[in-house]
Parts: structure tokens; C-alpha cells; sequence
DNA sequence: ACGAAAAATGATTGCGCAACCATTTTGACT
DNA sequence: AGTCAAAATGGTTGCGCAATCATTTTTCGT
């Protein structure tokens, strides 16, 4: 056999037909156990493997699932990712995965380029989709679950957390400790963080004592080192007056901690430091830095399998699932 | 519209034929002004996606390539997953990826699954792929790129970089700077942990004195944690006689520096530390740890680029590509 | 041992698209 | 205007598989 085997080759070596062989690999129950073994050698002798695009084009089942993250760098989607891999892997679904850094009009394009792939369902991060967008999922007519973050209007499916509640529940923390002027260090500045934002300012607001506040963010991508220059920002902002940074993710805290200890800064006495998403580290670290700890291997293991339950019913509009979130205090607190 | 809009929909709604509306989308020079313009209109008011799987069958391309990372929770993997991604994305090729454990036999299966997407080319991590591997690759013909690390027997197309050469290297930089009773602690132990582990050995052997050299290793996945716990078996085993410890990853290293911090260990006064990979944490953390730097991004790209390149021809072999890596000395040894 | 039901196997057909070749239209030149 | 080449457009067909329906073989009860 010198090309690529097809599924009458292998009926002929196995002395079947085809349709006996397409058998043998989606459903073997179906073939008789003589039959099979006889076709199973066959496919092994020749190499054969199925062609997906006929098969999914035969058959209108692609096996596919569309994935779109904002960004592959960002550590906390890896985490979301493997709960995606490892629940779509023995359910035989391959996964598509799109990175659109951040922009809804990327995440467009590549809702569009997905979608030829007929997914049988869609994953997407958060809830900020164009119009167009939106449109083209209707009409694709799939399951879709909108990931990370909880929405009034959902696309159809959604599982996440509130990052307004997280934001503000960090900051109470803060002030409970006895903060009475903390800041707030954000990067990026996607949705989610302008959430967290959102609550900082909120509990400040709902703290029966007045309280100064400083708050420096980019829309630079979030980095370690990014979290020291904000840092160093924010005592500048603040004269030195901020005795509490509220970092919008665990890199910018261990990049604040790293350089508040280059300038000799104690932390908590002179400083303290908290974030968001609790990574390894921060609980490593010394001193370890006070997170908020949420189930993102779980909500991706989650999307998969809503994905697989909604899969050809019609849609019924459920509710969106909360996985909600821990704030883990540390000694950096 | 109720059902998904194909060719022939937009094609009517456009008033041309069917191949004038394929024309558009896959070569719009092709197509006069005035019919495109038509043609482009009907495609957005139909909200028309093309089929992938009936244009791969038809055209037999399939506009996707495979690729296979041993684990998706290790960093390192993610930034050669942005050089592919990048590059991919502006060449409209899909990506189509597996995850399989660091398991030979995974990513046999996944090899199998993911040559049924007739995928242009695809690219692995490392050499350690099963004979039936590479059979099926084989027959597959289509372009190959193993990743990461060089080998002798390449089955198409290779680059990366000695992870010997490297582990040799860092053990002689600590040689070099004084240190006389070092240890190495490892983790996961896959392939290429292996030879940067061989090339520590090589380093102490060639070296003009006899030095105590010390080896703690587990096959359990690597994390930060982990490596504080092989640091204190390391030093009991030493009895506190090891000098220097050159980690397998920077996620050892800094869980061992962090571990040292809590020891009260000097670093590097009492103990030297450096690790592998150069992950941001490693120049920032106090003090800042030596490791070895990789173009990890532009393997990644490259690979993209030399399977375009690829494509279409038949083999020839290539030589190897060294991409070469770099150790960048610190304050912790 | 016979017939009916069930299980196993096979033949035909169409999924939606692009390759291929045929036809029509346009444009350049005499 | 007439000719021819080039560009633009369309019709037909097959990619490889699985759904559907048709046929054959096996199983079981009586």
C-alpha cells in the first residue's frame, strides 16, 4: 500500500465490505466477533487511520469542540484548559482551541473560523462577544457556554464567578485587618479585572469610615515585573500613605512583594500585599501572599460536560452556574 | 434562512453560481469586482461559514496542523504554544493539540487521532515517539517537526536544543564558582531532565578534582512545592554538606529557594541554587536565581515556518537546528 | 425440524465543497 | 469592426465516509 489507505482497502485485505470496516470503528458491538477481529488485524496492517473530514461530513458529527481563551499566557486559563482537555479526551471529542488576546473583534474571527469546523459545542471566556458574534452562534445552532464569569444575558450556557463580589469581599478583608488606605494595582484591564476594580471601589464606598484610596492599572498584558513598576507607581501616587496593595492577579503580588523587599519595605508591617487566582506560589513564598482561590480546573471539566448534556436537545435556557470563589487569607495580610 | 446557509444558499441569494461564491472565499482576485462585492454581501447577510469538512475532503487540505505537548500545566510548553499559535493564525492554519502526559504511548494514540484530521504537518515534543509512531507518520508523508530537544534519528525535521550540553554547562558554571559538593534534585524525569542530569554527571567526571556529588529524583510531576521537599531530602541526605543545587526546572528552584528561606539558609552563602528554563519569577525573586534561557517563542515559530515550508514537497532530509540556549548567571550562585 | 424474530452484513446514496474542464465575456490589437 | 487571447464564470464530478434501507445469516422457541 503505498498511499494513504482508505476504508475499501481495508474491507479488501480484511475481506469485507467497507461498511463492515466503518462499523468495526464506531461501533463494534455491531460486528460479529470473528468479522471483527478479521478487520481489526486488517486495520492494523495497513496503517489505516479514518478520515475525519468525510466522516464528519458523512455522518454531520465532527467530534470537534471550539475553545476560545483570551490569552495562552496567562497561566490561569492552562489551569481552565486542562479541565477542557481532560473531560474531552475519553468523551473522543478533539478540541479547537482560538487565543484571541483579548479583543472581541479577534474572538469574532475566530468564532467564525471555528464554527466551520461544525463544533459540536463552543467555549468561550467571558461574556463580551460582538453582535455578529452572538449572530453567527444562534444561527450555528450549538451548545455554547460562556466561561469564568457569571451574565445576565447568556449566550446560552455559563458557569463561572462573580469577580465584583471576589473584588469586594478581597477589600473588606483589607479593611477588617485594619487598612485604612489601600490601593489598587490592575493590568490588562480586561472585563474581569474592571470587575474587581468595580469591587474595591464598591467596598470602599460601603466601609462606615471614609477611606483614602490609589489605584494604578495599564493596559499593558499582566506580568511580574509589571507588578513591581505599579508598585513602585503606587507608593509614589500615595507619597508612601498606602499601607495595602490589592493586586488585580497573583503575578502582579509577587512582582509587588519581590520589589517591596528590594526596597526594603516589610510586608505586611510597612505594606501588605493580595491577589487574585491563588497560584502555587503565593502560598510558597515568604511571606505567603493572602489570594482568591477558584475552581478553574473544575469549571473547564464542567463546560465539557454541559457541553456533552446539551448536545442535540433543543436549547432550555438554564441557569448560569455559580462555582464561586475562597478568599485565602496569608500572612502577606 | 432557517436551517445553516451552504454555497448554493449564498449563491442564489447572490444571484452567481455556486463556484463563483467558493471562488470568493478561497481566491477573491479570481472574481470581478462587481460579482465579489455581490457575492461578499450574500455572505454576510446569509451569515455563511463554510464547511471545513467538505472543502478538506474536496480540496484534500485540510488547513490544520497537530501538534503535541507532553503536558499543558507546564509554562515552558505554553510559550512554544504562542510561537505556534502566532504563527499559524496569519497562514490560516487551525491547531490542532494534544496533551499526552509525557506518555510515549498517549501520544501514540493521539499521533493516530490526530493524522485522521489529514493535517498538513505536525509537530512533537522530543524523540521518544513508539516504532508504531513513526510508522504511521510515515505513511502519513507529511511534513514533521520533533521539537525541543536534538536527536541523532530524526523522522523528518528537528529543532531544539542539548539539554546535555546545557546540564553540563550550569554544573560547570557552579564548579566554577567554587562550589564542590553539589546536588542536583529532579523531577518527572522525562527525557530530557535525563540528559540535563547526564550532563551534570559528565561535568563533575571531567573535572580535574573528585567531588561528593549528590541525586535526589522523582518521577511525580514537577511543582514549586516539590521542590522544596527534594531540597530538604537533598540536604538530609547530604548532611547538610551540599553546597549547590542545580534544580531540573526553574519551578524546583524557586520552590527550593523559597523552602531555604524558610530553612534560614543563606542563599547563596550556605547553599548555591540555580535551575532551568528562565521563567520571569527567576529575575525577579531576592535573590535572583542563574538559569538556563531557551527560545522557547521562536522554536515554536519556527517549527510553524519550517512545515510551510515543507508542505507540498517531498523530503529532504534537513539538518538539525540548534537553536542554542544561554546561562544567565545570578545572584544565587 | 420448522418458522419467526433478531442479529449481522452488504449495496446504494448523498453530505458540501473544490478540481477540472467547458463556456462565455472582456479587452487589446490590427 | 473583426480577430484572438485572456479573463471570468459556470457545469459536472468525485473526495471518503456513514445513513438508510435491503438482504442474508443466526438464534431461539415450540
Amino acid at each position: 500500500m503505498s498511499r494513504k489507505p482508505n476504508l475499501k482497502d481495508v474491507a479488501k485485505v480484511a475481506g469485507v465490505s467497507a461498511i463492515t470496516v466503518s462499523r468495526v470503528l464506531t461501533d463494534p458491538t455491531k460486528v460479529s466477533d470473528k468479522l471483527r477481529n478479521k478487520v481489526e488485524q486488517a486495520v492494523r496492517e495497513t496503517g489505516y487511520i479514518r478520515n475525519h473530514a468525510a466522516s464528519a461530513l458523512a455522518s454531520s458529527r465532527s467530534g470537534v469542540i471550539a475553545v476560545i481563551i483570551p490569552s495562552l499566557s496567562n497561566i490561569v486559563f492552562n489551569e481552565v484548559l486542562q479541565g477542557i482537555y481532560q473531560t474531552a479526551r475519553p468523551n473522543n471529542l478533539q478540541v479547537v482551541l482560538g487565543d484571541c488576546h483579548y479583543s472581541p473583534l479577534e474572538e469574532e474571527k475566530l468564532i467564525a473560523t471555528l464554527l466551520g469546523q461544525s463544533p459540536e459545542g463552543i467555549i468561550l471566556t467571558g461574556a463580551a462577544q460582538t453582535d455578529y458574534a452572538r449572530k453567527l452562534l444562534e444561527r450555528a445552532d450549538i451548545p455554547v457556554v460562556q466561561l469564568m464569569e457569571l451574565t445576565d444575558q447568556p449566550i446560552d450556557m455559563n458557569i463561572g464567578f462573580s469577580h465584583f463580589h471576589a473584588g469586594y469581599d478581597m477589600t473588606k478583608h483589607l479593611l477588617q485587618r485594619g487598612y485604612r488606605t489601600p490601593g489598587f494595582i490592575g493590568a490588562r484591564m480586561d472585563p474581569r479585572t474592571q470587575q474587581r476594580l468595580a469591587g474595591f471601589r464598591q467596598a470602599l464606598a460601603d466601609w462606615p469610615q471614609p477611606c483614602q484610596s490609589f489605584v494604578q492599572t495599564t493596559t499593558q498584558p499582566s506580568s511580574a515585573r509589571l507588578g513591581g513598576q505599579l508598585l513602585q507607581a503606587l507608593i509614589a501616587e500615595s507619597a508612601g500613605k498606602c499601607d495595602a496593595v490589592f493586586c488585580c492577579n497573583d503575578d502582579l503580588a509577587l512582582g509587588a512583594l519581590f520589589e517591596a523587599q528590594k526596597m526594603n519595605l516589610a510586608v505586611p508591617g510597612d505594606i501588605a500585599i493580595c491577589g487574585f487566582n491563588d497560584l502555587e506560589s503565593s502560598s510558597l513564598v515568604n511571606p505567603s501572599i493572602t489570594s482568591v482561590a477558584s475552581a478553574r480546573f473544575d469549571m473547564g471539566k464542567q463546560a465539557v460536560e454541559m457541553l456533552l448534556a446539551a448536545a442535540g436537545k433543543p436549547r432550555k435556557s438554564i441557569a448560569p452556574i455559580d462555582v464561586g470563589y475562597q478568599i485565602i487569607a496569608r500572612r502577606s495580610t
